[in-house]
DNA sequence: CGCAAAGTTTAGCATTGGCTAAACCCTTTG
DNA sequence: CAAAGGGTTTAGCCAATGCTAAACTTTGCG
């Protein structure tokens, strides 16, 4: 969590791009989480852990811990020894990290990008687009179509 | 630095993205502060501890920490209670990262976005570019002049 | 049904990147 | 020249995200 600080009045900053990076990372991981959680369960009709961690390349434990957090802060639900689950917030959270997704993946191979490149660059864009420039994208998409 | 932990023979991962995307992230602060430290530089002459905590937004005494790690990388020079340099490697990886920045920039303007969006994004967005995304950024750019 | 294998969780550790408060050094001024 | 004030660093704390190894469930087979 971003903790608050009160910056003092002293020389007003514009480090507002740093600190949206910042705060950017801390949903970053919860972002992926979940949208791969929606995939397993809808390819799988369940996500079990370990699918999580191998599809994220992280070890059993990291997920367990990652998990936990997700509880807290009310996005999943999961049992001991069962597989996981989505709140309606997490089911949220998955569908705008799945739409956005697909616009910038769609976005760069309609840029000329191979579709490897557009799988793997798309995954770390999709966090720090901001909705203005996702418009602009999905601009340019339907503009390409016609 | 990330760890490398030898990955069991037993089935064979496909999270290339996701791991690019942790080893992105940490090279993704060195950079930013390699590249605020050149453009200080460039700016006023020198670049001052204080400086780099304010245009980040973080505490001087975090900018302290990071900057023993850079130079235990190799990236700055420092001596206590002066300013801070830049070694040849450093300087190497702020050109680098200025030079991606501005494509990335000047691609999300000529999309179509406000400046103070393209601003910001860009600053998200460049540490997550291949080299063949930036290639095609530059093309569409080439393009759009002609 | 019981036990072994496979899958999960816990425990404990390390690193990164933040913060505040206190100590420290340098510079400037009286 | 010495002391005050301001800028820097150190100390110590916290949370997030990784890891391995060990403990604990579940499950499935004989």
């Amino acid at each position: 969590m971003p903790q608050r600080t009160k910056k003092p009045g002293a020389s007003r900053i514009r480090s507002a791009a740093f600190q949206r990076i910042r705060a950017d990372h801390s949903s970053e991981l919860a972002e992926d989480y979940v949208e791969l959680i929606a995939d397993l369960i809808d390819e799988k009709g369940e996500a079990r852990g370990s699918d999580v961690a191998m599809r994220l390349g992280v070890a059993n434990a990291t997920v367990v811990k990652t998990l936990k957090r997700l509880q807290d802060a009310g996005l999943v639900t999961q049992e001991p020894y069962r597989s996981i689950f989505l709140t309606g917030e997490g089911w949220k959270m998955a569908e705008d990290g799945r739409k956005k997704h697909k616009i910038v993946e769609a976005f760069l191979l309609a840029l000329g990008v191979s579709e490897k490149t557009a799988r793997i660059d798309s995954e770390g864009i999709e966090h720090h687009v901001s909705d203005e420039t996702l418009r602009a994208m999905a601009r340019f998409l339907a503009r390409k179509v016609m």
